[in-house]
DNA sequence: CCTTGTGTTAATTGAGTGTGAACAGCTCCC
DNA sequence: GGGAGCTGTTCACACTCAATTAACACAAGG
């Protein structure tokens, strides 16, 4: 996974690119709020740093954007000058670090690293995941690619348990038993109608992410060789 | 409730206490890890500020210590020389935020606030807000687009549990047990009419807030990731 | 005694789910 | 190579049951 930082204003700052560029950290500048989507990488922004000392009005903004989407960024660290301290105090939802210009380049080093360390063993949302899908076990929200997936209960279930065992096959019976939680009744074409329905709400370029496997049953993804 | 902070070393640097009794917090200065039971307040440490400059294996043992009891000390805020910036690095785990030496008086109370404000208990009026739904704790009054909600206290307390854990989904038992406070005893449908109550009192424009999810529970708006 | 808040019960509704049957594709064997 | 026999896919429909809704019962407080 590349760590890909949003930096705001463009151009950026050049004391940021540089300590950025030094520590191996990719970054996109980005001077306004439209250009947020376009810039946008793949994978999503990592973190954000964004400079208010020359425009703060502009700044809060796009961090108020930040934190407004489905998928808010959630490392914002902010640049201020002394005099905007003060500032800060309207803002603190906005917000997780903050820096004081000027700043020792391994201050910087130091904070993005401690942004990341509790980013990456943080309170999160228990989350399944399997490449492009995601599966909030809080939200009972289903993403693929970044859309969110309308599913039914039922679709839900089957899909998390798949997903918790990539690439693992499970017959009907087993399916039944495990995601329906009673034992082999009598319809065992009940898991193939499920599952037609959650492939086609995956989509048709990510229908194959449920692969049957004949005579056995079904899988989630390529699993391993 | 009032804040209490831990500093280290004793004698405390003086210009973190200036500043401190400035801002108005309580804080108690100790020397070593001995020192930590017997100046403990009733309700226990609000945060720790410590000064690694001195003697900074001394001060991480104290961190360690603090981390390790059965209530963590949380918000844990580290003074180091702009030398010692690298040793930071592997003591991730210990600390929360830190603070560059010599600092702004401003800094050091702007990181105060800010720690209080994650840590969930904010010297300002307690209030919990979910898009354009605010609820004041302390005057027990809702206000959803500025217009004020006339609630009854359970569809208060309802509402804030919700809005507390945005996207979050709950069972009808957990809203039961979290919210009523008592066990499960027969009716799993009062939670529906509070429910339908609070979405009638909503809006019909915003009765989708709490959105329920079949088969599982009520949660309130889609939740962030 | 009326008003207000709260919990319960019961009727209604509809999304979600299961089922059978038709269809398509593959495999095996003569 | 070409049926026969499986196996998985797809569709349409029926039904179940969870959520909604309305109406009622009860307690507390003015």
């Amino acid at each position: 996974m590349t760590e890909s930082f949003l930096v705001f204003p463009d151009p950026a700052p050049p004391d940021i690119v540089r300590q950025l560029d030094f520590d191996g950290y990719q970054w996109r500048a980005v001077s306004s709020v439209e250009q947020l989507v376009e810039a946008e990488p793949e994978e999503g922004w990592t973190g954000a740093i964004v400079d208010i000392t020359d425009n703060s009005e502009k700044a809060w903004a796009l961090c108020r954007e930040l934190r407004r989407r489905d998928v808010p960024v959630e490392p914002l660290l902010i640049l201020a000058s002394g005099s905007q301290l003060d500032e800060l105090a309207e803002f603190d939802e906005l917000f997780d670090e903050f820096m004081v210009t000027p700043f020792h380049s391994k201050e910087l080093e130091a904070r993005v690293r401690h942004l990341l360390w509790k980013a990456g063993r943080g309170a999160r949302p228990e989350l399944v995941t399997y490449g492009d899908l995601v599966l909030n076990l809080e939200t009972y929200q289903a993403v693929l690619d970044g859309r969110p997936l309308d599913l039914t209960y039922m679709e839900y279930e089957l899909l998390r348990f798949l997903a918790a065992h990539p690439g693992k096959v499970f017959s009907r019976e087993a399916l039944l038993s495990q995601v329906w939680g009673y034992e082999y009744y009598g319809g065992a074409r009940t898991v193939d109608v499920h599952v037609r329905r959650l492939r086609s709400k995956l989509g048709e370029e990510h229908a194959s992410l449920i692969q049957t496997v004949r005579s056995v049953g079904y899988k989630l993804g390529q699993g391993r060789w």
